[in-house]
DNA sequence: TTACATACTATAGTTTCTTAGGTATTGAAA
DNA sequence: TTTCAATACCTAAGAAACTATAGTATGTAA
């Protein structure tokens, strides 16, 4: 009675940071909130609260490295891909359209009759 | 910091259950379960665990009603969209299409340079 | 009589996210 | 010069949603 496209849906979050990732190359965490409501007009806010501890399990799960710099003297984290979490950022994409390709047939629905 | 956008998120589940009974107009909860399975082409499957608690916190709510009735021998539970939950459908629907748009948005992201 | 489909309910546990803090630096405004 | 916004990171408590699993019960087909 399962199904795993259904948990993408949890982890959409993940997943924008992973796409994110493969686009732009490399990053740091309040880059990632500034670019994703530059990208979505405001429309979608990532919250720290949620961003940084999906960056620490992405992390630990092995999906990305991170090293840190001091730039402007502040230190940020930069994160990228590993090989593991390329494989996984094209999976989980495709796995995420095709939940959202789901979703919109049903909210495509005309009334019966 | 914080975006209702996002908490959509969360419960598309109850998105769909709305929708689907603002289509059919009354529906039963096995029902919800097969008629998804079968618009999706059984890509999305909703578990019995997620569906019933989903629509008893709807109808808490004042969203949908109920109605049991005996059909060969087995209890049904009829549900429909209150008024309240006519209206709370077409704002969730809107929500949640926005939201979609904007993770399209990301996923269509082509790579910098 | 066994098994599957129908039909509902409950609950322990996991994951994810929100809320709400905390630390620290830089730069602009007052 | 002090204060506030922006930059940049972090964590922890609690809420919410979902999974997994189990239980109850009837009808029907093998």
């Amino acid at each position: 009675m399962t199904n795993a496209t259904q948990h993408v849906l949890k982890g959409s979050l993940s997943v924008i940071i992973l796409k994110l990732l493969e686009d732009r190359g490399r990053m740091y965490g309040y880059e990632i909130t500034q670019q994703v409501k530059a990208i979505t007009a405001g429309e979608l806010v990532l919250t720290e609260g949620a961003l940084y501890p999906s960056l620490h399990k992405l992390e630990a799960e092995g999906l990305l490295t991170a090293e840190t710099e001091v730039v402007d003297g502040r230190a940020r984290k930069y994160y990228s891909l590993t090989k593991t979490g390329h494989q996984q950022t094209v999976s989980r994409v495709s796995e995420l359209r095709s939940f959202m390709e789901s979703l919109n047939t049903i909210l495509n629905l005309k009334p019966a009759i």
